[in-house]
DNA sequence: ATTAATTTTCAGAAAATTTTGAAAGTTCGA
DNA sequence: TCGAACTTTCAAAATTTTCTGAAAATTAAT
C-alpha cells in the first residue's frame, strides 16, 4: 500500500471514531492528518488534502488549538500560519479527558447538587429512588475524577522527570 | 422544589450530557428517565412522559437493552412489556465503557494494523512519521485497554464479593 | 496611505441524524 | 381461527449539525 492511500484511510478512520465520540468528522480528520505530518501545515495544504472550505478549515483548527493539542507556528518570512499537531499521544490522550470533564462533566455535576433539594415530605420511594441515585451519581464521578486527576498527576511527573533527563 | 421538576431537570441534563458523547438524546432521556423510576416503565409511560412518538421510544428502548442497561420485565397477568434501568452506575458505567471500546475502538484499531504495511523503500520522513503516530496510538490503546480490563475485572470481584455475602 | 496577502466571520445551503406515525407483524386469549 | 392488544418496522418529515463561500477584518510590506 502507498503511504498517501495509507494515510487517506487513516484520516477517514480517525473521522469516523470522532464521529462516534462526539466530535466532528472535519476536526478529527484534521487533527488526524496533522498527526501523520512531518510538517506543519498550512491552512491551504489542509484544504486541499481534505477537499474543505476555507471557513471550515479555520474554525476547526482553531478548535483543535482550543483543545490544546494543535498549535500555530510561524515561520520566519513566511506570510501564512502553519498548524502542528502534539504527537505524543499519552499527552493528547490526557488534554482531551481533562477538556472533557471541565466542559462537559462537571458543569452537569454542578447542576444534579441543586436537584437533590426536592420537597421531600412525604419521603415515599419515589423520592429515595431519584436522591439515591442522584447521590451515586456524583459518587461515580468524584471517584472517576480522582482517577483522571492521577493519571494527569502521573503524567506530569513522567514528563518532568523525563525533561530534567534530558538537562542531565 | 418538586420532585417531578427535579425529575425533568435530570432527564433534560442526562440527555446534553449524551448528545455530547454521540448518544442520541432521547436514547440518553429514556435511560435517565428510568434510572429515576422506581418502578419499570412501559412504553406508553415513557411515551408520556417524554412526549415522543411510539416508534422512538421503541428503537431506544431497544439499543438500551443492547446495551445491556435496562431490561425487559413481564409483570404476571399484564400484556405490555416494562423495562427497568440498572441501578448501580458502576455496573452501567462498565458496560458503557466496554461496549464502546468493543464496537467502536476495536474494529478502528484492527484497521490501523493493516496500515503499517506500506511500500517504504524509500523509507523517509514522512513515513516514518506515520507508522510511529499509528504504532504509538496502537500502544497506548493497547494500554488503556489493558486498564479498562482491570477496572471490569476489580468490578466483578467486588460484585461476586457482595453477591457471596449476600447469600452468607 | 495603499495595496495585496491572509485570516475570520456568519447567513444560508447542504448533509446527517433523529423522529414520526401509520402499516405490518406478532402474540395470546377465547 | 379470529381479533384485540401490543410491538416492530421503515419511508418520509422534521430537526440538528456541519459546511460553504463571499464579504469583512486583519496584517504587513512598500
Amino acid at each position: 500500500m502507498k503511504l498517501d492511500d495509507a494515510k487517506k484511510q487513516f484520516i477517514q478512520n480517525w473521522g469516523v471514531l470522532g464521529t462516534q465520540w462526539g466530535i466532528n468528522r472535519t476536526m478529527a480528520q484534521i487533527h488526524a492528518l496533522l498527526l501523520v505530518s512531518a510538517e506543519p501545515m498550512s491552512a491551504d495544504e489542509i484544504m486541499q488534502e481534505l477537499m474543505i472550505s476555507r471557513g471550515n478549515t479555520n474554525m476547526n483548527v482553531r478548535e483543535l488549538m482550543d483543545w490544546g493539542i494543535v498549535e500555530k507556528i510561524l515561520k520566519p518570512g513566511e506570510r501564512k500560519e502553519f498548524f502542528l499537531a502534539e504527537k505524543d499521544i499519552w499527552k493528547v490522550a490526557m488534554r482531551i479527558i481533562r477538556e472533557r470533564k471541565r466542559r462537559e462533566v462537571e458543569p452537569i455535576l454542578d447542576a444534579l447538587n441543586q436537584l437533590k433539594e426536592i420537597d421531600n415530605a412525604k419521603s415515599d420511594k419515589e423520592a429515595k429512588v431519584f436522591i439515591d441515585t442522584i447521590t451515586d451519581i456524583q459518587k461515580f464521578a468524584n471517584q472517576a475524577s480522582k482517577g483522571v486527576d492521577g493519571l494527569v498527576k502521573m503524567d506530569e511527573h513522567w514528563f518532568t522527570g523525563t525533561l530534567l533527563k534530558l538537562f542531565k
